[in-house]
DNA sequence: ACACTACTTTAGAATCATTATAAAGTAGTT
DNA sequence: AACTACTTTATAATGATTCTAAAGTAGTGT
């Protein structure tokens, strides 16, 4: 298994210990095709499914946050009451099925340029997204 | 005072009693020339400061929820753990200062038009908004 | 292999924004 | 004034998140 050493490596290389826990979350994060949208209670699920490591909530927390300090998950915006993370940390555009409250990555080529006009004295645009609501 | 009659009558015609409480949410929130972006919880020291009623935590949420159902309000999404509230419930554009964490409207003159070329089978498109993060 | 230390995990408690409850108060109506 | 539905309010409950401190572990050096 190639791809436990590839975590492993990022891990150490980031200055955070591989533990078996860390692991674990590596794999349902990153072991995948496409870009994962995710709360914590979501990814506790699908811990305690998928994983025979049972992994405390308190490490969960501590380990999306250390990812996220890392810039390997961001924090995405939401009119929910819970967090929502983001394997794609790229500045990025979503939609937001408004029926399922799932987002679905847009690709810089789905979304024409954007033009910011106005300007504001002394402050530096550090990003752009776009969030179109979309429902049946 | 013409304005309060105004106020009065909004509520009325919308179903809502105008109580002395929602009078004076209402002046805070509409007896102003700019956008009003605010939490409940800048809302709640500012009625403190400028009403001399004392209204209730619980009937400030209420209210502010009444008039979020009759589209008074928006409900505005942010990193943050407070909810944000707008009186522009116009379709709109943000910039988000990430020194003083405030939101700024952008006029729709502000912005080149957004084309989104992707198209979700099934799902139509309810509103496109955009967030520009800027900081010194 | 062993000891050492800093980092990590964990159960459980604390925090805090929000929501629910239910009793007292009030606006609108007759 | 009496009636009733709506409203306010103090207070409790909820639930996501953060904190605490004790037990466990990875990496390092011997
Ligand atoms: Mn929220
Ligand atoms: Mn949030
Ligand atoms: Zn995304
Ligand atoms: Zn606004």
């Amino acid at each position: 298994m190639n791809k436990k050493e590839n975590f492993i490596n990022k891990l150490r290389s980031s200055g955070l210990r591989p533990t078996r826990q860390r692991i674990e979350i590596c794999k349902v994060l990153y072991d995948r095709k496409k870009t994962f949208h995710f709360t914590i209670d979501t990814l506790s699920k699908i811990l305690r499914k998928k994983s025979k490591e049972r992994i405390s909530l308190a490490t969960i927390y501590n380990t999306v946050y250390a990812f996220k300090n890392k810039n390997y998950l961001k924090e995405i915006t939401l009119n929910t009451n819970k967090t929502y993370f983001d394997t794609n940390v790229t500045s990025h555009h979503h939609f937001l099925d408004e029926n399922s409250n799932r987002l679905i990555d847009l690709k810089n080529s789905d979304v024409g340029k954007v033009k910011i006009k106005r300007k504001i004295p002394g402050k530096k645009i550090k990003s752009i997204e776009i969030l179109v609501r979309i429902s049946d």
